[in-house]
DNA sequence: ACACTCTCCTTAACGTTGTTAAGTGGCTGA
DNA sequence: TCAGCCACTTAACAACGTTAAGGAGAGTGT
């Protein structure tokens, strides 16, 4: 008798369920009860539920990497697009950050993406440590961003209640008029405000980290 | 008879076991046991745990504006020492970042010091909802990086095992060689990137949303 | 003096969760 | 034919968040 399972369809039906359910909603028994089989059975496949978290969020990597990755030359372009793609992968997923941030990846696919990124900075000239660098701050700024931005929209187009701009600018004393003002631009219009922060971030790198421009090694 | 409990002793106990137990392995039983008292008695003072963790979430920052807040006159060492002092109160916890952007807010108490730093921006000419901007994203880089940062140092000092720069360097097909090389960068050295994302972040606000040079106003 | 009420906690229990132990049926290879 | 592995199931465990019911003690009104 074939089996009825193999990991990639556990991955598959938990990611399916993790829209449903939001993450702390997912369970394996109900992961089990969407494919036909009882809890146990997971275990064959996955050491245990973390094991299973893991590998979700390295296909959600996988995912976002089999889409149209072609890194085009300049690093500013390599890295906004990086981080864009990255952002609207997390985004697929509800609670997609959280699921990221919280889990260590389970195998180094992704490395191919990542060499294409640091190469584009390479040919700009950047040092290696510097290209990380920027990578890594630009990297922080975006996840840190989503996880944000899920918590306002925990479901694409919908808002968490709790996250009501009149009712914060209400709350807050009203000594501080520039805080409880702020209300209104604190929870709205997130693409807008990634796009302005990642270039915010990319002009950083640009001024911060300018590479040398010929090719010559001082020694 | 006095009361055993009231809610802040509940939310310092619970920080204080947040430490030895991190966050998965903080329950309601222990934070209870270590009051000397049954977990049902916590359910006089919070509504339910997410209650607890928001307030606990809220007492880190509260703690966080009682130190030394100085805010200082330029717009740069006001949101650098907001960052800085934000990443520090964050690891002042075990998976105090996690704990903190898992949570809502129960007061206002820090609009005080969002005042402060959004008054250095406007002092400077930035427009409020630049001054927003440039906030957000800073604050998005710093929850993000500590994130990470507490992902590979789960406790101060101590190294999570499964974030060992060799292991992910040889681990790396061969071919990549630049994601191979950037494995020593990616895992060490937390207090330098961050001081040097932090950089890159406000060098960018610094070029991308110059305040206009005069106080007028365009028409 | 007594009863009433309010506060703050306990005891007991419920349903659910991740996880483990033990068992079971089908397929494969000798 | 039969041992042996694979891939599940059934049963059960301890622990969790949470709720219901009750009780001790202090304060108040009469």
């Amino acid at each position: 008798m074939p089996p009825k399972l193999d990991r990639a369809q556990v991955v598959d039906a938990a990611l399916r369920l993790l829209d449903e359910t939001g993450l702390e909603g997912l369970t394996l028994r109900r992961i089990a009860t969407e494919l036909d089989v009882k809890a146990p059975a997971l275990y064959w496949h996955f050491a245990n539920k973390q094991a299973l978290l893991d590998e979700m969020a390295t296909e959600m990597l996988r995912r976002m990497y089999a889409g149209p990755v072609a890194v085009p030359g300049s690093w500013q372009e390599a890295i906004t697009i990086t981080c864009r793609t990255l952002r609207t992968a997390l985004l697929g997923y509800r609670d997609g950050a959280k699921v990221f941030s919280g889990t260590r990846l389970t195998d180094y696919g992704h490395a191919e993406g990542q060499e294409a990124l640091l190469a584009a900075f390479r040919r700009a000239g950047f040092e290696l440590a510097d290209a990380v660098l920027a990578f890594t701050t630009a990297y922080a700024f975006t996840t840190g961003f989503v996880i944000e931005e899920q918590a306002v929209h925990p479901v694409r187009g919908e808002r968490a209640p709790d996250y009501d701009p009149d009712r914060r600018a209400a709350a807050i004393d009203p000594g501080h008029q520039l805080a409880a003002a702020a209300s209104r631009e604190l929870f709205g219009d997130f693409e807008r405000r990634f796009e302005r922060g990642l270039a915010i971030v990319v002009a950083g790198i640009e001024v911060s980290l300018r590479p040398e421009p010929s090719p010559l090694d001082p020694p």
